[in-house]
DNA sequence: TAATACCCTACTAAATAGGTAGGAAATACA
DNA sequence: TGTATTTCCTACCTATTTAGTAGGGTATTA
């Protein structure tokens, strides 16, 4: 399951992405449009910027804008900025791999099974954008 | 990810399948094996017992038996009941379903994809079943 | 009836999730 | 220059989950 943290950051996304006409937005704006708390969003947005994905200003008229093409947003990338690896072992995933101890790739079934998940998800997961989970297009 | 129980559940599950011509496995034999502590394993065994993938007989001679032919036990079953929900969100369970309260299906692009990817996922996980992650075939 | 082996409840420590608090720093504008 | 605005940053908090431990109870067998 995807992080409630997550899942604010894909409201917060496409909210951004479905106003980007209007300049910066506020977060206390998108904090009462999609009923998020507005500190913990506050934090989620802040590790989005850090993470190079959204861009800010500070002051009067500031706010928070996406600085990427909404179609340059693979929905991989921002699951793995909040929530880390996407695949269900370990040892099969490509950004977060880690050795088993208790069995090696040659006699581990579990292993290849696992690969299979992780390339179908990511089948999707690489190819679908911010952009295709638009409200309005 | 899967949680260690998962991981622990399938390491006792294929070699309680490699052996199922030895009668009742200790355990203790499956904990040594497979390098699992005894205690956390035991609450695992019985968890699935309860579940009714497999039995158990005590005193001398006894142990953990599978009740089911390894072919017919899908991964996602065992997934499921140890690690719960399968898919990313709550609102595209098939299992584990809930209503989202800040979006509704028909707006929420993410909710399409997210159908996509648990489709694909089990595609993988309901049709591939214990037998095929078995080190010895 | 003693040894064996699973059954059951409860407990614990550490990590993670989800959220809060409060002030500092930067910016706009009068 | 000063004040309102808005993000930035660090730290904190509580509840839940994860991973594991302890110890006695119960059933079975020889």
């Amino acid at each position: 399951m995807l992080s409630k943290k997550t899942q604010y950051a894909f409201h917060a996304l496409t909210y951004l992405a479905e106003n980007m006409d209007k300049g910066p937005i506020l977060i206390s704006e998108i904090s009462q449009e999609r009923q998020i708390s507005l500190k913990f969003l506050e934090n989620i947005l802040l590790e989005m910027k850090k993470a190079g994905i959204l861009s800010s200003k500070k002051g009067k008229g500031g706010g928070y804008y996406l600085i990427k093409d909404p179609a340059e947003v693979p929905l991989a990338k921002i699951i793995r900025m909040l929530d880390g690896p996407i695949a269900l072992l370990p040892c099969v995933s490509l950004n977060y791999y880690e050795r088993c101890e208790n069995c090696t790739e040659e006699i581990c079934g579990l292993n290849r099974v696992m690969s299979e998940v992780r390339d179908n998800t990511l089948k999707v997961l690489e190819n679908k954008s911010l952009k295709d989970v638009l409200r309005k297009q």
